[in-house]
DNA sequence: GTCTATAATTTGATAGAC
DNA sequence: GTCTATCAAATTATAGAC
């Protein structure tokens, strides 16, 4: 991919973030890298194309991090409320596929079906590391329930006292996922 | 209000539950109720406007209902399990405030100020009723997230999933809120 | 690959008749 | 209160020169 391609999606993530699918615009993209509109479409030809191609990116970035940090943090639970607090680091960085799958229904097939997958590649790595299907879908809902709730009322410390309950280690690692990542 | 005016945020809110804020026109709204745009500027003279009043109406009714089914059930936190549960009775009945607060720095400043009220008013409530601050915060983002992560796979059972847990009942209601109700 | 230019449509909003 | 008519701007997307 060339560099101009993904200083595409880096702004259309950027701008994804805050306002969704229709948060942005190709002259709003092309005027943050510097070209003009109908060279954001020789790369991404519809808008459709370029939502979905940075939701896959990003779901692909996700997992790797969250491998990552396996290797050093135990504990998954505390890991995924890691990774998804990182969004929250500064006012535009919302996970976007929370932003998009609140109006979910209202967005291209290509889009709604990518962030489909990340929520779902969301669930299969936490049942992977041992949790129970519900206790991951709560935990799914919780995270990504604390980002909108923080963002609605511009106070991310909501984000640290809804998921206090999980940080606490009340319980240790489940055994499979320790297993797992010792080999 | 006239009738008109709330058919237009009837219309408004319906379409708002599916596309947010940008997820609506003032010719659509016009041709769901039959009548002319214009006629919807002279009801709400700007979109901030109508989707300011649209929120704070959900607000104020959502109020109105956790009073009534307090009434009926003493478990504070099945009623509100239940209540944000019922936003998803079809697929464009999403909580509103769920989907703008995933964009809300995006938002006109009266729309971004309705969604924080909703959210703070849910807090507050939930305090009310004896939950700890930390416990209605986690509570209030787990049923806001699992409404995002169920529209976005499209399968509502996991909102049912995301909340089991909460509907065990596998505490009593708590003192301070039993007391109130019985006055 | 990037540009200029433009098509075709939609948008929020207003003026003024009735 | 609702209408017709319209404006000014923005939108996604394409054609064709370089």
């Amino acid at each position: 991919m060339s560099d101009v391609a993904a200083a595409i999606m880096d702004a259309a993530e950027r701008r994804m973030r805050r306002g969704g699918f229709n948060g942005f615009s190709f002259r709003e993209i092309a005027a943050d890298v510097g070209v003009k509109s109908s060279s954001v479409h020789y790369h991404f030809p519809t808008k459709e194309d370029l939502a979905a191609a940075v939701i896959k990116r990003y779901t692909a970035e996700t997992a790797e991090l969250i491998e990552r940090e396996l290797g050093k943090e135990s504990n998954p639970i505390k890991v995924w409320v890691k990774a998804f607090r990182g969004t929250l680091h500064s006012q535009d960085r919302m996970c976007p596929c929370a932003v998009l799958g609140a109006s979910s229904q209202d967005l291209p097939p290509e889009v709604a079906a990518e962030v489909k997958r990340f929520f779902k590649m969301c669930h299969d790595k936490l049942v992977e590391e041992g949790l129970p299907p519900d206790e991951a879908s709560q935990l799914l809902s919780t995270i990504t329930g604390a980002l909108v709730v923080a963002n609605a009322v511009n106070d991310f410390s909501v984000y640290d006292n809804a998921t206090r309950e999980f940080t606490k280690s009340k319980k240790p690692a489940p055994m499979k996922a320790a297993a797992r990542r010792l080999k």
